[in-house]
DNA sequence: CGGGTAAGTCATTCCCGGTTGACATCGGGC
DNA sequence: GCCCGATGTCAACCGGGAATGACTTACCCG
């Protein structure tokens, strides 16, 4: 996980009085705080000060913690339209990104690694849940169509998950001709999937 | 999640005076609350009490409550030996089960909501890791055997771990011919990486 | 049987972090 | 220019939970 000490000090950007300014402000950095440290290790204070706001704020505009890491989930979980996936490309793009490191992604880590520490907390599994059959689930079966969508629609979101996991917590990636295959062989792992 | 208000009530059984055995107590009680709740959720008292002790031998015992989740950790990373796995039924015994309900197996499932916690935590994540490799994917890279070890190793762990997710966070397993499709293409899956 | 040590109990302290409410200040509209 | 509401600041409160240490009780050994 990310070390949260090098996610403050960047931007006491002095903003003028702007209640909508701040209050993205706050949700960005709540997401970044959230992501690296988890519901229970993100601490308000932290991440009003990385927002260059005061803690207080936090309960005005959300209503105190759990209103603003929902307000985060829900703000996480608005990717890119599944449905404008290229079919064919697809699965060797997401193979070649699997193989390397995740930092090359960062935006999308840090959602992913959010993501992750809200199913592991009970408190934010449920709500998790919800938004990721309407907003992932469902796009992903819609996209896929064919035969025995659900069975397939879940074993690739298994996969999917798998990879992003495993790439989150190894040290290094896989180099030179292992390298190859591991996107070879992921690739045509997935597009079976897709194909049918 | 699992509910941790069943966990408790259940055992106060007198215990003769034995340090050895409340120390045994407190550890089974805590992997059970750390993988139920996480580090933060699961709380000291409610683990004593779990396992009929008192708070404060916890401390003396394991040196605090970081100690006590570093022992449980290290307790529940020594699965059964992966070396004895039948190389034929492996695939399908392991589809079968993650078509069917996380209770099912109750004591893997916990052992792996436990590691999953481990993993999300910043904490933890660097002795989780150290752990894994020596643990897991050393056994398995030497029980595929073959060529291009290291890729297949690691995308057949990516797959693993993606299943076990996904079986943790769904409510429902599915059904029917949904259930057989499932089972089966995620057997083909699983022995192709480990036949070649 | 009696004393000493290990095992277990209890009350208390301490700290941390979310929350609250009173206060200060800015900035736009009359 | 001035006034009022919206925005931002500050200090204090409060609860929960881990840690501490003094105290009590059981067991075992001589």
């Amino acid at each position: 996980m990310t070390n949260v000490s090098t996610l403050a000090a960047e931007k006491p950007v002095a903003r003028r009085r702007d209640a909508e300014a701040t209050r993205a402000a706050i949700l960005a950095a709540a997401k970044k705080h959230f992501a690296a440290s988890g519901y229970d290790g993100a601490y308000l204070r932290d991440i009003a000060a990385d927002a260059g706001a005061d803690a207080a704020l936090i309960n005005r505009y959300f209503g105190g913690k759990d209103g603003l890491f929902a307000a985060a989930l829900k703000d996480s979980i608005a990717p890119d339209a599944i449905s404008q996936w290229d079919r064919k490309g697809f699965a060797h793009d997401v193979a070649k990104m699997m193989a390397g490191h995740a930092h090359q992604n960062a935006e999308r880590t840090h959602a992913f690694e959010f993501l992750l520490q809200a199913a592991t907390n009970p408190i934010t599994a449920p709500l998790l849940n919800e938004a990721v059959q309407e907003r992932f689930m469902d796009p992903i079966r819609q996209w896929i169509g064919g035969d025995h969508v659900e069975a397939r629609a879940r074993l690739l979101a298994s996969v999917f998950i798998g990879l992003l996991v495993e790439r989150l917590i190894r040290d290094e990636p896989l180099a030179g001709a292992e390298r190859e295959i591991f996107i070879e062989r992921t690739a045509a792992l997935l597009q079976s999937l897709v194909d049918n």
